[in-house]
DNA sequence: TTACTCATGTAACAAGTTACATGATTTA
DNA sequence: TAAATCATGTAACTTGTTACATGAGTAA
């Protein structure tokens, strides 16, 4: 719903498209999860799909009054936008330590070249990508770069 | 796994408990998930479940070598590790700016309240946790006082 | 002895995944 | 004209959710 109340009117297809091309891996924008999740959405008046006047039975989407106020509620949920969500960088912090991953240079190595890589490729999205989808990125920046901070210092505290 | 693997053996109860007091609203840790994860994971041959010899059919799970390898594995996926995951403020940064959220006085000094209220949460958790999750609990404390600092910096540049 | 916690589990339902299927339009 | 892309959708399967059900041990 908040990629198509941003960026106007927009197709299933294009919102599974902008799904893929998200760096989260998380929500693979699939098609039987798109179809379905825009049908219960028409459903419960949330979205309107207006059935466009060509051969490939294309349908736009809209959002009714009644899926404006849904996603507004959504956004300014608070408790929800503070809570961690599922980090899988915090997930395995634990493990790292407790195994002694830390001390693994070849691992070390590894794990600090993914998040520089990372990085670079959010810090060169950043360039080509609407302002919505840039400030997604700048915070992703930022937590990137929290994390390489957080590597070097437990690498440094679990030093023998 | 994780949980069974860190701190030695533990019943599905146990591990569901785990799941409850996290301060992940992700993943409830109800016993429809746990109960046929468990049972999964013992036909896959990565847990062992070992029966108790009291009327409470109390099974202590233990990781298997498999089990093990397959949480090393799992622990030392660089790519996945640095991936986004879930995060719900990242997700909702957009729409703030977009739809002028951060010019709404109330809803700003709402937000900042959770912000505020999380981390105090989270540094007075640290004290009573073991290590490992002193860690997760570490890294989601860098996480808040990094939203907050964005948050200060793009109310900062929405004000008109 | 009543209420709470420990402990295991199932049933109905929700919502994701991959893989498959169809057809229109555009581009090399 | 062949391949890629746009566009919609279904089917089998996986794995989560809430709610329900059962029973043992413990503390007020």
């Amino acid at each position: 719903m908040s990629e198509i109340a941003d960026r106007g009117q927009k197709t299933a297809f294009q919102v599974r498209k902008a799904f893929q091309n998200s760096p989260s891996i998380e929500w693979s924008g699939s098609a039987g999860a798109v179809y379905p999740a825009v049908r219960r959405l028409v459903a419960a008046g949330l979205l309107d799909a207006v059935a466009q006047d060509d051969k490939r039975a294309t349908k736009h989407l809209f959002l009714t009054p009644r899926g404006r106020a849904a996603l507004k509620a959504w956004s300014r949920d608070c408790l929800r936008s503070v809570s961690v969500g599922i980090d899988p960088f915090r997930l395995r912090s634990g493990i790292w330590l407790n195994s002694g991953d830390l001390r693994d240079e070849s691992f070390i190595a590894r794990l600090r070249a993914a998040l520089e890589e990372r990085l670079a490729a959010e810090i060169e999205d950043q360039k080509s990508e609407d302002a919505v989808e840039a400030i997604r990125i700048e915070l992703n920046i930022r937590l990137l770069r929290m994390r390489i901070e957080w590597l070097d210092e437990a690498i440094e505290a679990a030093a023998p």
